[in-house]
DNA sequence: GCCGTTTTCGGCCCGACTGTTTTCAGTCG
């Protein structure tokens, strides 16, 4: 696990005591910026620091950057400590609560002496805060409410999920005659593994029925802001989906705007300002006159840039390479030609294997790679020799019945082991198209151990494919301790390409190391590492996965025709 | 605290909604 969510906690503990006790707005800002900046680092922060780069990271300078070296030496940060030390609030457990902000931590803390959850709980109970100045009593009621949010613990929201019910919204409020247009927006939009909110623009000149259709609509728990031109709900899944209206001369505005990220958008609007324009959810204006806005392009194209794609509106660079003309062309779903990992009924899916190649046919593709688990995976039944062996005959015969068009490939998903090697011997490996190597055990292994462990996997001459090279499962389990540069270099040097495995719980690589690997000279497989049938759809969310990593349609293999596909693999 | 095609000092995105307010503060994104 990288320390990256370490020092995250730690900055945003610091910028929240820092607004609490009033300081400068701006310095609070600045520790906030470095929070978002290593959110969507990629990297481990560690090693940023071992190499003394973490001034590169955008909104590191020299004060971020002792404090992430002290958290790093030895856990403590001596300003931190300072701060905790003035205010004995316990910042983080009050930040859950939405509607609960620095100012009034301050508030309650200052006139009731409450310092966490539980004590303010108690006031509210008690009826204490309405008599504060500048609460009352539905402020009360409202901290309540966001009280039992906080303590329902709901984070974040997968991107899978969150879009199935953002697209159920977008569905019904289609359907209404002032709708001229609606989008998602937000992080959604930019594609994020998870996602913190849902965000819907609307195109349309009254908003009335609008508004009172989407806060009526089923599945809400709470309308937390109602108005002409916003409203927000809460679902009953605890999920908040914001609405925005606006009009149509101003709809690409209000796309760019809520489409985010904010620091996309901070340096787009310090470009606007060089202009002597400005730039919000309305349009792009120089004085009162509007000279773009009601779409994205003229928007980008005025600031002095090509149209960045919502995926890479992270301020990573893409502003700069849209002002170069030096943006990727990323890869698209249409490039996608086959599925390279998947499972049947054999180990641990739930299809067969001719219901699993029906359904890769429908998707059109021209080649679809059947990869069970291997022996040592006992739990999902996995596969010795033998079985393989009567898997390989069987493929053999599936290909040349004639019944399905594409090409079926012989493959496994074959273990890593403790020593790394292979749980199947090389006579058998060598007769698969495709041998993909994963780890799927050993999981708390140290870093040492698990680089050397892979790496020493992918020196075997038949591994084509590190499966889901880092394991994690998001919201639920941390990527495991391994040395990701160590085990690229090797890659290269052996002609091993990477997955990324495309299943919205894994997304494994991250954007951050698929640049990476990108830089290295490394292939890519975006594979849907399918259980069933339906799991086969997951492959949209690889590719979103892929664009987010800067990644072009040659950068990945199985965009390729079969041919140049198994030349590309070939070691 | 960060940052630089007006810069190493002086700025730092800005608008909507709510609730408690007689004109605005706090929160949010």
């Amino acid at each position: 696990m990288t320390k990256n969510a370490e020092v995250v906690r730690v900055l945003k503990e610091m910028a929240l005591l820092l607004q609490v006790q009033g300081a400068d707005p701006f310095k609070a800002q600045a520790y906030q910026r470095g929070v978002r900046s290593i959110t969507s680092l990629g990297e481990d922060i560690a090693a940023i620091a071992a190499r003394d780069e973490l001034t590169d990271i955008p909104g590191i300078g020299k004060g971020l950057a002792e404090v992430i070296k002290d958290y790093l030496d030895d856990g403590q940060v001596e300003k931190l400590n300072e701060l905790r030390t003035r205010v004995p609030i316990q910042v983080m457990e009050l930040d859950a609560i939405p509607g609960v902000g620095p100012r009034t931590m301050k508030l309650v803390y200052d006139k009731l002496g409450v310092t966490d959850l539980e004590s303010l709980e108690r006031a509210a109970d008690e009826g204490l805060l309405e008599d504060l100045p500048g609460l009352g009593k539905k402020t009360q009621e409202q901290i309540l409410r966001g009280i039992a949010v906080a303590k329902s613990g709901m984070g974040r929201t997968l991107l899978a999920d969150g879009l199935l019910d953002a697209e159920a919204i977008v569905t019904k409020l289609r359907k209404l005659e002032d709708v001229k247009r609606i989008d998602i927006t937000g992080s959604s939009r930019r594609r994020r593994e998870t996602i913190g909110d849902i965000d819907i623009l609307v195109d349309a000149e009254v908003s009335g029925t609008i508004m009172e259709t989407f806060v009526g609509i089923e599945g809400v728990a709470d309308v937390l802001a109602h108005g002409d031109t916003k409203s927000s709900i809460r679902l009953q899944s605890n999920l908040q989906v914001d609405l925005r209206v606006v009009t149509s001369d101003s709809y690409g505005a209000g796309l760019q705007y809520f489409t985010g990220s904010v620091d996309h958008n901070v340096k787009l609007r310090a470009l606007a300002q060089k202009k002597n324009l400005r730039l919000n959810e309305y349009g792009l204006f120089k004085g009162e006159k509007k000279i773009a806005g009601d779409d994205e392009e003229g928007i980008y194209k005025t600031l002095g840039m090509d149209w960045i794609p919502p995926e890479l509106r992270e301020d990573q660079g893409e502003i700069e390479a849209a002002q170069e003309g030096t943006l990727p062309k990323l890869i698209e779903m249409k490039d996608i030609r086959g599925d390279l990992h998947s499972h049947t009924d054999q180990s641990d899916g739930k299809n067969t294997i001719e219901e699993m190649l029906d359904a890769a046919q429908k998707k059109g593709y021209e080649y679809y790679c059947v990869s069970d688990h291997t022996q040592s995976l006992t739990i999902a039944n996995g596969m010795d020799e033998a079985r393989l062996l009567k898997r390989i005959d069987e493929i053999d015969d599936l290909n040349s019945s004639g019944r399905w068009k594409m090409k079926i490939l012989k493959g496994a998903e074959v273990d890593i082991l403790k020593n790394g090697e292979l749980d199947i011997k090389d006579e058998v490996l060598a007769q698969l198209d495709i041998v993909t190597v994963s780890i799927h055990s050993r999981m708390k292994d140290s870093k040492e151990m698990m680089t050397e462990r892979v790496c020493e996997a992918l020196r075997n001459r038949y591994a084509h494919i590190l499966g889901h090279p880092t394991g994690r499962l998001l919201l639920k389990r941390p990527e495991f301790e391994i040395d990701l540069q160590q085990v690229f270099e090797m890659a290269v040097e052996n002609n091993v390409i990477m997955e990324l495995n495309a299943h919205p719980q894994r997304l494994d690589l991250n954007p951050g190391n698929l640049r990476i690997a990108k830089r290295l000279g490394l292939k890519v497989a975006i594979n849907t590492d399918a259980h069933w049938t339906d799991e086969l759809d997951h492959m949209r969310f690889g590719v979103y996965q892929a664009r987010r990593g800067w990644i072009e349609r040659d950068d990945v293999i199985n965009t390729m025709s079969l041919k140049s596909m198994l030349k590309a693999i070939k070691k």
